[in-house]
DNA sequence: CGATAGTTGATCGTATACGATTTCGTACAT
DNA sequence: ATGTACGAAATCGTATACGATCAACTATCG
């Protein structure tokens, strides 16, 4: 038992790893990323490791630092407010695009994702709720015929996903209204709705959530002891 | 005595290195990179032109296949497509969100640039239109509060710089409409137009630039896959 | 007691070395 | 002449090695 063929690389796996557990939530936003660490964990040298640090850069799920090291990165509450606007403009557009190649079976799957996510508001959890979440919106913006914006959006859920806010933890009132919009989101496909229309109504519906955050966040006393300052509005 | 402290490794001037080639043009789309070749023109090592590459991947600037290398990205017609439309979407939106922050002095300097761009319409220069095409629009979206955004219409004119067509070369009709949507456009945001009416306009200005190349290079008139047919609501 | 200089340890940056894979040309057989 | 098999050259992938840099700690001086 020798010489599998390996058909990805030493660089691919340690990317797609490191990847993986920043979404996963395994490496919390701030965490050190010690290359010969990290190396050692895959049984593997540095250099891969370092391409692998490099294309996370790139996406901007860790930050890096010369002769310093890298970080998951999503701190910053205002990158929070950053990556959902950013998304909000990407997703409206995918999803504006993708609808009229939705078919009436990925409609019924939709639906059946928001039912359990109106089931899940009795005995509400944040994370099931958010995971949920996400699969809703997947459906609709998957077919987004243009795979530059598709990726546009997949990065822009990833970077959400290592902030791990679950968002809905932190309003849980504007759970129940989003159930809501699918269900309006979803009519508007399904009505072959003009593209303007559904762009604007998936734009702002998450768009409604980020204002929602915003205004709790300004609310409570306890300040983070992070840093805090900046973002008046 | 030694060398100055170089403020930046050898891996981010490959990077910039490389970059600046393929969007300047003398690495031109399909190119091939390869690796020791680089290196010893940089007199580096392979190692951090890697990274480089790894970041320019990451990008869409190059591609990258295992055990085969990296070419320089956007050969494919369809990959122009992708890039313009996304890019209407991105850049509307940071023009939309930039327009509040535009005072009177960045309007006269951008009308002052469609001045020249105007001039050049008599002994017409597709490259040097183009340049100034960029100069106009990056003094409308480099405000924009979002550094994501503004990131994304970076990279998306990037794209279209190493496609290096000059898109006015082949439709040249269109750039006296540009010119004149410029100053329409600079109307808008003058008069403190609704971001709606903002995004709405600067994103139609670009598509309006897709459609033109578009029909051109398709003669039969078949209607276009992605255009921008969607003012129904 | 506080501040600053020196020292040590951890970590990064890059070069070099070598095995692995692909590509392409050439010779041979049909 | 065409197709296949073999082999060599080019190129990539990864490991290892070592110098460079940063951060933390300690010791010494005021």
């Amino acid at each position: 038992m020798h010489g599998e063929v390996s058909p990805e690389s030493k660089s691919e796996r340690a990317y797609t790893a490191i990847k993986t557990r920043i979404v996963e939530g395994s490496f919390t936003p701030g965490y050190r990323l010690v290359l010969a660490k990290i190396a050692g964990d895959l049984g593997v040298s540095v250099v891969p490791v370092r391409e692998a640090i490099r294309r996370l850069e790139a996406e901007g799920l860790v930050t890096f630092e010369r002769n310093v090291g890298a970080t998951v990165s999503g701190i910053d509450p205002t990158e929070y407010l950053y990556t959902m606007q950013t998304l909000s403009i990407i997703e409206g557009a995918a999803t504006a695009l993708s609808a009229p190649l939705i078919d009436s079976v990925a409609i019924a799957r939709a639906r059946a994702v928001n039912g359990e996510m109106r089931e899940c508001l009795e005995h509400f959890d944040p994370v099931r709720f958010t995971a949920l979440n996400q699969d809703f919106h997947s459906i609709l913006f998957e077919h987004c015929p243009n795979p530059h914006i598709l990726d546009l959006v997949h990065r822009g859920w990833n970077r959400l996903a290592t902030l791990r806010s679950s968002t809905f933890r932190f309003v849980p009132a504007r759970a129940r209204e989003s159930v809501q919009e699918h269900d309006a989101l979803l009519r508007l496909i399904e009505s072959d709705a003009g593209a303007d229309t559904i762009e604007r109504a998936a734009r702002q519906h998450r768009a409604a959530t980020l204002d929602a955050y915003l205004a709790q966040v300004s609310a409570p006393p306890e300040p983070v002891p992070y840093s805090t300052q900046e973002e008046n509005q």
